[in-house]
DNA sequence: CGAATGATACCCT
DNA sequence: GGGTATCATTCGG
């Protein structure tokens, strides 16, 4: 067989969504087995249309109304409803008047409310669409989605994509990677900005690949 | 280090 | 209904 077939095969192996069993587990869980895992966008309109995918190198865990650091802490509203929904379901929403954050909804059965806040990922494909919708010539690759505002704009995500289902190969999903990454790899600490939510702030619920240069800066 | 910038949630009329 | 405190960030000075 060709070596560009079997790379091929290999590709579409690593761009398989994710399925809905995968989100039904608790959300700390999903989180930790969301590292190494990618994240796929395709788009049709525009400059910059066409498939970009990055490897998830920087998640942390929300969980329901009893996490004071978690959007789900104001019950169920119009804007926290996605966390309370369907597992496998992105809520994006907008943070700070500018910035928009993704995440997956994720949470075992029993739990309220639940999801996981995709915080960086490393470019693997696509890389020129990502720094053309970043506009920021000078950054190098491993930065252009370094945060997770940064990475919803290298992969243009905004809110009409709130809810959407990322467990199908439609515009925004999740997909298998490189499968599951060793303990050894991973590091975790305390959420990022959420100081006010007293013990819960604590919580190391921030995961990463340690010495990744695409994890965002502390 | 702090400004930018607007949706949301909640409290009060 | 209307006012306002709060914010899961980023970039430039």
């Amino acid at each position: 067989m060709a070596t560009e077939s079997v790379a091929a095969l290999a590709a579409d192996r690593q761009l398989q969504p994710l399925d809905r069993s995968f989100f039904a587990r608790s959300t700390l869980v999903v989180a930790r087995d969301l590292l190494g895992r990618f994240v796929c966008r395709q788009t049709a309109d525009g400059e910059s249309a066409g498939l970009t995918v990055g490897r998830i190198v920087e998640v942390e865990a929300y969980g329901g109304p009893e996490d004071l650091a978690s959007h789900s802490r104001a019950g169920l509203t119009k804007r926290t409803a996605p966390m309370f929904g369907e597992v496998g379901h992105a809520y994006v929403y907008l943070v700070y008047g500018m910035h928009e954050c993704l995440n997956v909804v994720a949470r075992d059965d029993g739990a309220q409310a639940g999801a996981v806040l995709l915080r960086a990922i490393e470019p693997v494909s696509g890389v020129e669409r990502m720094r053309l919708r970043r506009g920021r010539a000078s950054d190098p690759d491993a930065k252009l989605a370094s945060g997770p505002a940064r990475l919803c704009q290298a992969m243009a995500v905004d809110r009409n994509l709130d809810a959407h289902d990322l467990t199908t190969r439609d515009g925004l999903w999740l997909a298998a990677g490189d499968g599951t990454v060793a303990d050894a790899e991973i590091a975790t600490g305390p959420r990022i900005g959420v100081d006010f939510a007293g013990d819960w702030a604590a919580r190391p619920w921030r995961l990463w690949l340690a010495g990744n240069p695409s994890v965002s800066g502390r």
